[in-house]
DNA sequence: TGGTTTAGACC
DNA sequence: CCGTTTCTAAACCA
């Protein structure tokens, strides 16, 4: 659907993607308007998706990945929010710090008692004190409130990890119950593994303890391997030291993945491209954010 | 440096 | 809104 609205195109998920548009507009101002011409391929490219998915979408057109996301987000169901170049500092200004992606509630509070309420204030903060709270995140959050982040826009590569957990109605201290759950995620990961060509190094387990205490437990082998028995013993096995814990939660994943990268099978997943070629564009380009919602 | 664990974020 | 999936970064250790 999108594929033939742009180059590059990188989906975020079922129903969200970044487009390159670069080479398909510009941010030319239309004659005697205060609009620019990325507004009408936008316009176009939404109004095809309501015609031929049928669902509204969201759209943000904006000269970074970053700013293109808080500009969808803008107006959510059925927008269509243009911020050319130059513009989005002033943009983001006005809005609260969760606007930015990457920012969450934690990150969120710990700003507010830095007294770092929008967006404005992040980008007028001291980028110093900002990495001394956040590390690098601190860094790029005070980027991407003035409009600074020139990440091209790259599809989809091959994922890092592969995992699957479930969680119990209410939390059981009933190990066994436990163990029968994790043999079932065990098999599921194992087999998806497989079907999409992976092999893996490491199995890890993860449990969750009301109300939400973390745990990962994870080992790793010499080499790729697929082996979904190994897969169930080995997290049986890591499972072993929260026999008396009370489970809310349990996880498996497979990481450190390989891909024999062979032939065929894999349905729609990647067309024809060979991998591999990051694909960088111009740092003036423009990404716009489509966005289903349903 | 590479392996493991945790935290936080995202959809 | 919650539960699930994947990611990135940081901290620690060997």
């Amino acid at each position: 659907v999108l594929r033939d609205a742009a180059d590059v195109l990188r989906e975020v998920s079922v129903d969200e993607a970044y487009l390159d548009a670069s080479d398909r507009t510009s941010w030319d101002r239309v004659p005697g308007e205060d609009r620019r011409l990325a507004e009408g391929y936008a316009r176009h490219v939404k109004s095809r998706i309501g015609r031929e998915a049928g669902v509204p979408a969201s759209v943000g057109v904006a000269p970074s990945m970053s700013a293109a996301k808080v500009a969808s987000d803008h107006d959510k169901p059925d927008g269509l929010v243009v911020v050319p170049p130059g513009e989005v500092r002033e943009f983001l200004a006005p809005l609260p710090v969760e606007a930015v992606h990457g920012v969450g509630p934690v990150t969120a509070s710990t700003l507010a008692e830095m007294g770092v309420e929008t967006a404005g204030d992040v980008a007028a903060a001291d980028p110093t004190v900002l990495r001394e709270r956040f590390g690098e995140r601190g860094r790029t959050l005070y980027d991407r409130a003035r409009g600074v982040d020139d990440r091209p826009v790259t599809p989809r590569g091959r994922p890092k990890s592969l995992s699957r957990e479930s969680a119990f109605a209410d939390a059981t201290d009933d190990h066994e119950r436990v163990r029968e759950r994790a043999r079932g995620l065990a098999a599921d990961v194992a087999e998806r593994a497989r079907s999409e060509g992976a092999l893996y190094r490491t199995t890890g387990v993860k449990i969750v303890e009301p109300p939400f205490d973390v745990s990962t437990r994870a080992r790793s082998l010499p080499g790729p391997v697929d082996d979904p028995e190994l897969v169930r013993e080995t997290a049986l096995d890591l499972l072993s030291e929260f026999a008396d814990a009370t489970v809310r939660k349990v996880g498996v994943r497979l990481s450190k993945l390989s891909f024999a990268d062979a032939k065929q099978s894999s349905l729609d997943g990647w067309t024809g491209d060979g991998s591999g070629s990051p694909h960088s564009t111009g740092r003036d380009g423009q990404a716009s954010l489509e966005e289903f919602d349903g």
